[in-house]
RNA sequence: GGCCCCUUAGUCUAGUGGUCAGGACGCAUGGUUCUCAGCCAUGAAUCAGGGGUUCGACUCCCCUAGGGGCUACCA
């Protein structure tokens, strides 16, 4: 792409709330298309609402983005040829604009109290009509002017839309526009507080800040229009704009906190994987091709175009992205697993355990299938990884394999390998340990293994399909009750390694005390 | 009210005049197995409706319906 070079995008939100899905996806494709173009990615802060705007809204934004990995090249907190980032703190520039305008006869002031405005409102509405301002305020004598000036009346300045002839624009997603400037009325540039309007305020700053591609939500394709009358007006070169679709909940209206989750930080203290969530923000909106939906955030950069951008709205559904997390999970290192799940058992208090595990020979890491990468070299950075509670974490979540999904899942998949007050399900516990033939069938393996020498997986397995034989059962019989006595329900991962992880004390443990319980 | 946008299975989408309308999530069934997950196989399910244009429309045009947005001294 030829002028590469020159390619500014920006993601300018209003902190007036948290980074919420719709938010970040726009933040993510104006990312994705300034990094593949080689261009700069520009974070301003929309704060011209000083009402609403918060501190912990704009370091929320900020968390949040940098969580994504969605990194900016100018912004308020780094600077940038064309600061200050913050809208608040551009004032002078808003203000010598409004004054230009003001002096070329391209706005004027406006005089009209809320009153009069809503009156105007109201009568519009009567006589069902276009709610548009009348500009009467155009009409005053530069005299009337100065005298309400003088006697400090408080004004706002208004744009002076022509009243014939229309405006024109091309979306790169969705064609060209043409809006007729009688459906526009004399806009407010500056309120009467001093601040810029959004209209204003995205126009200046996106001129003096030199964006070549506007790539936002499509609630602004309206206000396009009125922005390009100003870029006119200012004689400012007009950017490339892309408006995106909406992202709606499930009953197909807009997302909002009745659906669910909204906000970026909840998927973050879910423990999503923030890859994944990028992977499914840029699918909510975008396709590759009719094949490919597994995506890094360095595979999006490679393949991301404007051009594949859908024109309707997207659902987002929490299926769709617990299967992306699921996979981006299964792909990730033993040991990146193994680090990132014990932080959630240290943080759930789980870690240290409630009881100490000694596998009765060291189990030899190599002989496992998939543990090959937890090695003394790969566990040196961090001295904690040279625990056997590391160690035999690695060994569990290799045993669990697929069978975790989610790092939420972590303490409910895990508990009883870490406390004795893990859950319980008493429909297991009713259908297979509270029966007259149970006790004595455990008791017998809880014998069996005490008296075992090593406890290794294929050792045990052996002991309990021979004690199996020897009653003449099914070793299902056997393996049903255990599981349930171990691990408190019916699904579990290979039974034998959990014995084996469990070590031998807690198995006999378990297996004896089980059914005293429930008989 | 006015103006604008959107419409392929429950959901995300591929498709750009001639395809058995493809894929994915989810769902169902079967296989593997100590349960579950996984994996493999199979299946049900879609062009909002109506008019045109055309030899031929999911694809182009119009209308209707539904959904959404803007119409603020919010952004």
């Amino acid at each position: 792409m030829q002028d590469s070079q020159n390619i500014r995008v920006r993601f300018a939100p209003s902190p007036t709330g948290h980074l919420h899905v719709g938010g970040a996806r726009t933040a993510l494709y104006n990312f994705l298309y300034a990094r593949k173009t080689g261009g700069t990615f520009v974070l301003r802060i929309e704060d011209t609402d000083a009402q609403r705007s918060t501190r912990e809204s704009y370091e929320g934004i900020l968390r949040g983005l940098r969580w994504l990995g969605l990194d900016w090249d100018e912004g308020p907190d780094m600077g940038g040829e064309f600061g200050p980032y913050v809208q608040s703190a551009r004032s002078v520039l808003y203000h010598s604009d409004a004054q230009r305008l003001l002096d070329e006869g391209k706005a004027y002031r406006c005089f009209c109290t809320p009153e009069v405005l809503e009156a105007m409102k109201l009568e519009a509405k009567e006589r069902k009509t276009a709610l548009k301002y009348d500009g009467r305020c155009r009409r005053l004598k530069p005299d009337d002017v100065e005298e309400r000036l003088a006697g400090g009346m408080p004004f706002v300045v208004r744009f002076m839309m022509p009243a014939d002839g229309e405006v024109r624009f091309r979306d790169i997603i969705r064609g060209d526009f043409t809006t007729q400037n009688e459906e526009l009325d004399d806009f407010v540039l500056v309120k009467s507080d001093g601040r810029p309007t959004y209209n204003f305020a995205v126009v200046v700053d996106d001129a003096k800040m030199k964006i070549t591609h506007v790539i936002r939500g499509d609630d602004h394709i309206s206000n396009t229009p009125r922005q390009v009358h100003l870029y006119r007006a200012f004689d400012y070169p007009l950017p490339k704009f892309a408006h995106l679709p909406m992202i709606l909940g499930s009953d197909k209206t807009r997302l909002s906190k009745r659906h669910g989750a909204t906000s970026i930080d909840y998927y973050r203290d879910k423990l999503y994987l923030s890859e994944a969530m990028v992977n499914y923000l840029a699918l909510l909106g975008w396709s590759f091709d009719d094949k490919r939906e597994l995506f890094s955030l360095k595979a999006l950069i490679d393949k991301f175009s404007l051009k594949r951008i859908s024109r309707n709205p997207a659902v987002f559904d929490i299926d769709k992205m617990e299967w992306i997390n699921a996979e981006h999970f299964k792909r990730l290192d033993l040991v990146e697993k193994t680090k990132m799940v014990y932080e959630v058992l240290e943080r759930e208090g789980l870690i240290p355990p409630a009881f100490e595990v000694d596998l009765s020979r060291p189990v030899d890491l190599k002989l496992v299938p998939g543990t090959e990468s937890v090695n003394e070299e790969t566990l040196q950075p961090e001295e904690r990884l040279n625990s056997k509670e590391f160690q035999r974490l690695a060994l569990i979540i290799n045993v669990i394999g697929n069978r975790l999904k989610l790092l939420k899942d972590v303490p409910g998949k895990l508990g009883y390998f870490y406390r004795d007050d893990y859950e319980r399900d008493e429909h297991a516990i009713r259908s297979h340990l509270a029966r007259p033939e149970v006790p004595e069938r455990l008791n017998a393996l809880a014998d069996d293994y005490d008296t075992l020498q090593y406890f290794e997986r294929d050792a045990v397995e052996e002991t309990l399909r021979s004690l199996a034989d020897r009653m003449e059962i099914e070793a299902g019989e056997l393996i049903h009750p255990c599981r349930v006595a171990l691990t408190g329900g019916t699904v579990s991962p290979d039974i034998f390694w959990v014995i084996v992880l469990l070590g031998k004390a807690k198995t006999v443990e378990r297996l004896r005390t089980a059914t005293k319980v429930y008989n």
